[in-house]
DNA sequence: CATGAATGAGTTTTCATTCAT
DNA sequence: CATGAATGAAAACTCATTCAT
């Protein structure tokens, strides 16, 4: 059975290579030997293991973004209120100084998401999932219109993201704002 | 002076072309030929009006990115309070069913932005740029603390155009949420 | 292991295949389709073989001009006298009528190093070794300053080699005059 | 007047600039862009005036050939022994340290003559004046055999220029060899 | 005499994928 | 299960030359 455990970690490798190099150099600009180089495996072994390239890039990316969704999933359970959570949402989105690896993955994965119907159906069930679940807490919680504030919380957490990098906001400076949105009793407008 | 019409002429077309192809087919996905191709001039122009394909993007994006921050800009003159401002602003994301050329240019410029330190320092200023003009307008209109609700208020929209594709919101639901962000006396939290 | 084996073979070819048309061609006018037609093989394996065109030739080129130095060295072990020597040199030089493809492919290759920098290490060691071989046995056999008298020697041979293409010394002409280099008691001068 | 003025201004130009990167870059390597942009002129102008980019590096490389010719020829009238014309035209070579522009110019004009029939006619006849000139002085000064002797020292001269790059010799240390090629009554060996 | 836009073939290099071993 | 040589198309980019103005 040695065998059969050497070819399960080929994969496991290949997909951890995936994971560091489409957020490093873009989705497309991946290629089977860097793979096969980063993984420390033969060339031929990428073809062997999946299907094409594509089928790789993209197993790698929805296991991510779906890591990264549970990660954030968790903070839920050690949030005691909605201005907790926020806090504890930035807090995350604080930790990474510059273009982070994971923000950069799931953008990355949501643009070839744009040109792949496959990758497309999988990545919006993640999505979908990560939304009714911060849904769920919200509702719980007393947070009027649960799934439209958690479309908005999620699309913010990766704006933010993909903002920071150009323009990074002085730390702690959004939080006050996004609890805004998380208010029990609604704010007006005219 | 014919001649340098034509080259005008020329470099426009295939600006314009780079327009249309980074969203249809990503950034790293647009070759010389095909951007000859949809332009409909000889493959050999590229190289003669542009130092270099990334040249030609860069232009391109830096432009067309330009373009949708001024169109999204002139919303704040007929706005006339926090809440109608964010009205005018989903408003322009619903006119989109799909994913949306403009916003998904926007997003391939953040991600090659990434990896290009000029494209970053140019997209930084349009970026900077468009937070100040809404901070400004947010201030004006008693808004506290303009500038973090600004840079919220950016990350939201891009965000929402880049999740809408996956899990599209009923639409009009939004708006209420995004509302709260702008609350002229905030709503609290914890 | 047949693969491993046709690998080495198209690597043997791609060498001999330089070596033929640098001094065909030139060194800058050699490509790896002009190459992968050449050797027999096809055009994208020049590069799955070596990192690039440059490494490709300067391996082709330094081991030829290594071969040809041994050649040369050869030599002294059937001279008897430093007389003799120049004219078992300048015999082989006679050899050629046109312009030969080994002398073209160093000149070639001395001017390639004068624009790289590690064909120029490569291609001092082989022409100072074969110079510390000549003054070795000029000084076995008498002749002063051996290494002086060396550098002159191969200079000249070069020189010759470049010149005869342009105008051609009648045969014999230039052993005497080459004699009086190797001569064992000094002439003088002024 | 001033038009034709100008014409003849740019092609000086243009030649100065081809004598230039000839040695800067190799022959093959001199592109009429280049050309254009190191002689400050338009790049059309390289066609207007030369039948050819090969034309144009031809008459640049033979007319510098011409002049370098003339400049060795002049240290004849400066030398009263052929041992001084030895240490005269050993400084010569002494004066550059590194690859001089002048030999590196006439090594690639001596390559490209040979896959150039023209450039070859011209070249030779250049070369052979050259040779005769200095074969006619060694004759004067007593040398025995001075046309084999001429074409010895313009071999050395040569061989050592190309030499030097790789294998530099100590200062000083080859006129007293190369002296011996012009003894009036040479020692032999055999 | 001069300009510079245009062309189309050329260059080196990288690539996903296949396949014999 | 694994290897790595091979393929052929495509990539970005450069170029000598032409020509309308």
């Amino acid at each position: 059975m040695t065998a059969a455990d050497r070819g399960r970690e080929v994969r496991r490798r290949l997909v951890q290579a995936a994971r560091e190099l489409v957020p490093e150099r873009g989705w497309a600009a991946v290629s089977t030997r860097t793979l096969a180089e980063r993984a420390g495996v033969a060339p031929g072994l990428v073809h062997y293991h999946f299907a094409s390239l594509q089928a790789l890039l993209t197993e790698a990316a929805v296991g991510a973004v779906r890591d990264a969704v549970e990660d954030t999933a968790a903070l839920l359970e050690r949030a005691g209120t909605p201005g907790e959570l926020v806090d504890l949402l930035l807090g995350e989105v604080d930790r990474y100084t510059g273009a982070d690896p994971a923000s950069l993955l799931a953008t990355e994965t949501y643009l070839a998401a744009t040109r792949d119907a496959g990758l497309r159906r999988e990545l919006a069930g993640v999505l979908e999932g990560f939304q009714s679940r911060i849904a769920g807490w919200l509702h719980t919680h007393g947070v009027p219109e649960p799934e439209a504030t958690a479309a908005v919380l999620a699309a913010a957490l990766d704006g933010v993201l993909l903002h920071r990098t150009l323009a990074p906001p002085p730390p702690g400076a959004l939080a006050p704002v996004l609890r805004r949105v998380v208010a029990r009793n609604g704010g007006e407008g005219s």
